[in-house]
DNA sequence: ATCATTGATTTCTCTAGAGAAGTCCCGCAC
DNA sequence: GTGCGGGACTTCTCTAGAGAAATCAATGAT
């Protein structure tokens, strides 16, 4: 809207986290590298510590570099340490023991007002995707490699699935499925909505999230046959983990 | 690795900046609302202004507040504006002329090296995968209602699409491929990687993002007949405004 | 009515200083 | 060698103050 932006001579803090950021874009600065200090930047810009605390939260904010309090500020390259493919997403991992679960709320069900209540993010979703007056719910984080790097939460049709964990058992990935497809209802179309966001508090910790760094939030969508709808998947993945895979064809 | 957290009690300007969360979260603020301002938390808290400064830059950066200088800080609520399959991408948008590009750098041949030096985002993809020494490059920028959204490179072989500009022309979406079609290299097969991650500087200005808005970035990968790549295109968008939409058949 | 100016309000940038809390390493006791 | 203090260093939290820069509404001139 309005005219080309004059450029105003850059704020000191803004420059120097300029000159910071080439650095490590360089290469000059690799990853886990030490950055210097707020006394370091004190000292050779002839700022105030507030100042040089500012330059820093820019690339910390930016997630590429991670403060570790009495210790220093360190570079935090954003290199993904998993590939999963989304589909066939943890099976080769769950082979080879690689991925676990370490915390699996066991479902119990509610309606789909106390899920709006407990402000699932996939709140509108369950109500009107499955609708269903109660839902089963199934809570579930995922490790890979002693880092947690995804939380889930499953939402099924309460009518579907009564008598819940002996009906859908932990039996690993696939386990679920495969059990609705004994009940007749195996899912044959999903269908993914990708988002990015920063993440919220809570997320924060469960995931172990360095600030700065988003989260990638799925919501897929399972249909039987005839287009029912048999569950709403919500995920939460730590972005510096993970790297959703598609293949399709023309 | 250690132990639980103990729970120290939490920095003032924390518990300040969970109050307004929770106002946010809960609805009691909409979206474009208005936060109190420093002056009001100074009073309210009786704290100084740079703590209410800190209050409120944790909700700025975890995107649920933009600041306005000389106005004051509001609430910004993460409302995508539109969606988007991600194969039938553009297609009714641009018939229904509300996607446009408003900046479209016409292709040129670059080496390999010459991109990585560019530090494009894609630069590993494109000489691995396309396999050519020397690849056509072409930059746009989409705009959807009036807003950038997007910003988008594409690869393609060299000696595949000699002649450039008149070979693939601007003839909307589609055309391109289209194009290719026509010499004999029509893609069948698409592979995308999915990642988020926090802008870089330039791209918070070409996409015009405010503070706390992550990207999603796409690599697509095209395969003609045979399994050659084709194309590598790199998206960068503007996780605000876009929701990915995957449908697949199990 | 339209346009320019002024003034109050608000965020932004920066200084100076101080104590708390966590990390890291060196040296000492065992 | 092993473990335990202690001290140096670093980030974190917070105070107090001041000028710059942008916004917004009201006022006044044309």
């Amino acid at each position: 809207m309005t005219e080309s932006p004059v450029h105003h001579e850059s704020p000191i803090y803004r420059r120097i986290a300029d000159r910071l950021r080439d650095q490590i874009l360089s290469g000059a600065l690799g990853d886990g590298d030490r950055l210097p200090g707020e006394n370091a930047l004190m000292n050779e810009y002839g700022i105030a510590r507030a100042t040089a605390r500012q330059a820093l939260a820019v690339l910390i904010n930016e997630g590429l570099a991670v403060p570790k309090r009495g210790s220093g500020v360190y570079v935090r390259l954003f290199r993904p340490i998993r590939r999963h493919g989304s589909r066939r997403l943890s099976r080769e991992q769950w082979a080879q023991g690689l991925a676990i679960w370490d915390s699996d709320t066991r479902g119990r069900s509610y309606t789909v007002d106390e899920v709006r209540i407990l402000r699932e993010t996939a709140s509108e979703h369950v109500g009107r995707v499955l609708g269903a007056e109660e839902v089963w719910v199934r809570r579930r984080r995922y490790s890979v490699d002693g880092r947690p790097v995804q939380l889930a939460a499953s939402f099924f049709p309460a009518d579907l699935v009564e008598g819940t964990a002996v009906v859908l058992p932990d039996t690993g990935p696939g386990g679920v499925y495969a059990r609705l497809g004994e009940l007749g209802h195996a899912p044959v179309h999903f269908s993914e909505e990708v988002r990015a966001r920063m993440p919220l508090p809570g997320e924060t910790e469960l995931l172990n999230l360095p600030a700065g760094t988003p989260v990638i939030s799925v919501t897929r969508v399972a249909f039987a046959e005839g287009g029912v709808a048999v569950e709403v998947n919500e995920m939460t993945l730590d972005a510096a983990s993970y790297v959703l895979q598609y293949d399709f064809d023309a």
